[in-house]
DNA sequence: TCTCTAAGTCAGCGACTGCTTACATACCCG
DNA sequence: CGGGTATGTAAGCAGTCGCTGACTTAGAGA
């Protein structure tokens, strides 16, 4: 590799201009264009980060002027933290309150799914978008909220109480399944070290399910 | 964040010009030199990543002249491989051959004194070094060949035997078992979640060897 | 049809990047 | 002491970065 002329695609080979479920890009749609551009950045800092992400490329990805990122979003910063805010909501939606106060089997079954597959259509390296940094104190903030809420409900799903103090360890036993949870993603995706990077769900479901069960319940 | 005058430490306030063992550098000792570029690197790399920190960053850190960097590494990138290939020696000869063929106890512990406090002098955040890349080739087998040699001996340790197909999961479960030291370094440092980030390693040496234990002899 | 505004385009600035080149200095050996 | 080489220094080049301001164009309301 010479100079720092690596353009684009450092570990992913460009996504290919966004397959997505949105209807083509017609004209002039100033939401669509700001979803377009958070679509296209979120991929790019989760799977480069953010300072090998430039928004060139992420203008380029969206299909639309680099301008832009700067009229809807101020800054690069500015955009980096409608993705954070985004994967933050995200997040919360799809790991809605369990229908009994302490359901873990169906919570584990779901962050099993998150590591493998995620539940909405897009790939699990979105979640590694809650480890990059911009050193933005706000983006980082977000972030941090992020997990710790995290945190509490799959606490919670555990039968975690805020006024009970004798269940204050379940709080630091659900951030060792997240932290298990992100480290495997890293390694499938960023680091593609096997055998894990191509095992399959059946392969993994069975030992995480063990080791989150051991967590909780153990 | 106006522009990308950020100037230096992003997420850290910068090694304070290093306090290490190393004894003044006093005049010209080119390998003195090397090792203080390669110590000062590590940090950066592991911390800010590869991006994120610059050449005159890491310069300024071991008190040297930046064009020494390329005299002695030719490049960034070569800087940043031989920063890789340091990691990986020394995880190597840390994570000795246990004393009995199947001596999991031991290196349970280490791998839990890993994650809170690291064997070495230095701080855990080294070991995020693993995860990082900088779209070298070179760097990146390398570094997929440390996580994959650490797997296989930390299998090994718990039976695992490259000629007996059935102990074959170990290979798996022990990756699971680094995915989650790794995560949990992640969460400790970069990103500083509550509450995991502030628990000593009394808090965490509990759940953490009931989490291995379940994994390797589950 | 005309007009006004929102949406998008374009060229380029200043700062910073990694790296090179030409030069200065300290140390070793005869 | 006097060269010769290894080590360190200073200045700057070419390229990329994020961002700006002036511009054009599409589209809705009158």
């Amino acid at each position: 590799m010479s100079n720092q002329t690596e353009s684009s695609a450092e570990i992913t080979p460009a996504p290919a201009h966004e397959a997505d479920d949105e209807p083509i890009r017609s004209g002039r749609d100033a939401e669509a264009t700001r979803r377009a551009l958070v679509r296209a950045a979120r991929r790019r800092f989760a799977t480069d980060g953010y300072r090998a992400t430039t928004v060139r490329q992420i203008a380029a990805d969206a299909g639309v002027n680099v301008a832009l990122i700067n009229r809807y979003f101020v800054s690069k910063d500015g955009l980096f933290e409608a993705c954070m805010a985004r994967t933050s909501d995200e997040l919360d939606t799809q790991t809605e309150a369990p229908t009994r106060p302490t359901d873990i089997d169906g919570v584990i079954d779901r962050l099993i799914a998150h590591v493998v597959n995620a539940p909405n259509g897009d790939d699990p390296l979105q979640l590694l978008l809650l480890l990059r940094s911009s050193g933005d104190e706000n983006a980082d903030r977000i972030r941090r909220n992020t997990l710790e809420h995290f945190t509490e409900k799959l606490a919670a799903a555990a039968g975690w109480n805020a006024d009970d103090p004798t269940t204050a360890p379940l709080l630091l036993r659900a951030q060792l399944a997240i932290a298990t949870m992100l480290g495997v993603v890293m390694l499938r995706a960023s680091a593609g070290v096997e055998p894990v990077a191509s095992a399959g769900h059946d392969e993994l479901a069975g030992p995480l399910n063990q080791l989150f069960r051991t967590l909780f319940e153990g």
